[in-house]
DNA sequence: CTCTGTATTGTAATCGTTTACTATTTCTTC
DNA sequence: GAAGAAATAGTAAACGATTACAATACAGAG
């Protein structure tokens, strides 16, 4: 593999002139540039982005630690983060925790080994813990999905107390009075859904009905088993809101295997608009987040830091929107 | 950050000897090893892989080069070979192509410039053709989805052309004589499916509708335009194969749209198993393939010939499933 | 012509590891 | 107890870039 000295060698020059003339730095007679630039072209040669990162400390590389990349959320955030991110020059580490502390662990240790330039986090609830107050990465990083409450971390996310207000409104408009709701437990956003549900059962005067509620892990397993129990209620709900779309994948299943007819027997909406969200009958009622929005301004938050470091700190909170379709 | 220097020092060593009882080598006596051990943890000292990887070239990085993320095929794949990765000790970097020869040289040289440890890639056709015979790409490389032929690289794959034959013959089988088909553009992939699409029909004595049969870059926007197209035809087609999950999420809101009922005045089946497949009703008959066994495999293939590069090169072909649902 | 300042270039140290080589000690074996 | 082998440890040279510093040339001012 052809190296700087080389190149110096075959331009009779050192490698400090050729390293001057690759990153464009001034004090070079535009000759020499020229000569330089036409045997690198020649022979082919590419920087060591290992040396270079080992001597300079810069890379050109950040990485995207989420909880779960089966989530069509996460997939449509990863998208845009990877889009914005070659758009910048810098490529991805897509880093999977199963919303496992440990795997967390290892990929934020990852950043360190590896000295990556930065990270966009979608946090478990201990990590979150970790980030309260004025504690301090040492490292650029975004979290999104989540709320945190740190000076120095940025932060993207949406409102999803009014949100999850909003859709369970929805739902009340339309005709239902006993409600279930599964939500995603161990998550902040779990938590905040929950708690504009709650909201507008009180809005409108209806006393929620607790053992319609429940809090699952945020799987498609669990939606549908969920659900299944909720349908065995001897007061069964006329209407259900899951908190993400695997639940409502799982939800529907044993909608469907109850016999039951959407939205005559059973009323239902979700958080997250997936593909089949329009593709099954009826279509389903959502609010969409602005995923690829999240994603992107993730990764310009996250480049800019890394870019000056010392640029305040700040937090965008994105607008979801409600779509009607006929699930309700 | 703490270097091995500072923990030479603190243990009355040198860097040498750090470094072999990091590298778990031999030549170092019991307590001088269990003495690094401790400083090593009371420092918290972790070692600098760039370092590393400058001095020993070796990474534990590895690069998945896919055309589409939204895909949900490569998602799974994604997906496997991240679980593969991890249990090895290596992470992922995810490149998405868009199918762009320009972007998937962006990617390969990606490769070289960070001096990763090795690639999976699911190459654009120009990048297929390049690999042809014995080209040597001089870094660990595996190649899945297309098929290759060369000498050097492994390859995994499925049985296009059977699994496009049995899943025709299903739909012939089921009353079908009229078929049209959405088969993917630019790709390996596509033509073999075409090619057992034409088989089945032969074995059938079915002459081949060709104004029925279509070639299109593989989006669910391109699969609704397609069978748009296909409806309006005179004599429109009683069934529809696409070839993958895009085109059948295009073609099925086409379908809707024009308000036609599956199976009866349209039978429909496809390629791919998304989770989707079994919400919608009715349900889509489809070839499953082994998405996560593809990628599993792909991962562990890498990972063995980085840690023999002579090992011999093999070809896996994995088995498809024909499920069989309501859409046909 | 000398002095000062700036532009151009080269020399060599440096980033944090690994490892070839050498030196010393300890163990076997006869 | 001597010879040879094996085990242990240290010294210093890599890996391939960047960059502080020094050296030289050259221009313009006085």
């Amino acid at each position: 593999m052809v190296k700087i000295k080389d190149i110096a060698d075959a331009a009779g020059v050192s490698t400090a002139t050729v390293s001057r003339v690759l990153s464009n730095k001034p004090h070079v007679r535009p000759e020499v540039k020229k000569r330089v630039m036409q045997i690198v072209q020649k022979m082919n040669y590419r920087r060591n982005r290992v040396a270079q990162n080992l001597r300079s400390n810069t890379s050109k590389i950040i990485a995207l630690i989420v909880s779960d990349i089966e989530n069509p959320f996460f997939q449509r955030v990863s998208r845009a983060v990877d889009d914005a991110a070659f758009e910048y020059g810098y490529s991805v580490i897509l880093c999977n925790t199963d919303e496992n502390p440990g795997k967390e662990e290892a990929s934020l240790n990852l950043l360190r080994d590896e000295n990556l330039a930065g990270v966009i986090l979608s946090p478990t609830q201990q990590a979150l813990d970790n980030f309260r107050e004025d504690f301090d990465f040492q490292m650029p990083m975004v979290i999104i999905d989540r709320y945190v409450n740190n000076l120095n971390i940025d932060n993207v996310i949406i409102d999803n107390v009014q949100a999850a207000r909003t859709l369970t409104a929805h739902l009340i408009e339309h005709g239902c009075q006993r409600i279930g709701g599964i939500f995603g437990m161990g998550s902040t956003t779990g938590r905040e859904r929950h708690e504009g549900f709650m909201q507008a059962l009180k809005d409108h005067n209806i006393t929620p009905a607790t053992d319609l509620i429940k809090f699952t892990s945020p799987k498609a397993e669990d939606g549908y088993n969920m659900v299944m129990k909720l349908l065995q209620n001897p007061d069964p709900p006329r209407g259900i809101l899951t908190s993400n779309s695997l639940l409502a994948a799982g939800a529907l299943l044993a909608i469907r295997e109850s016999k039951l007819a959407i939205p005559d027997d059973i009323a239902m909406v979700s958080f997250d608009n997936p593909t089949w969200a329009k593709l099954i009958d009826p279509a389903l009622t959502v609010i969409e987040q602005p995923t690829y929005e999240i994603g992107r301004t993730a990764a310009e938050l996250l480049i800019k830091r890394i870019q000056d470091p010392t640029r305040s700190n700040r937090q965008v909170v994105l607008k979801t929107k409600l779509i009607v379709r006929q699930s309700c």
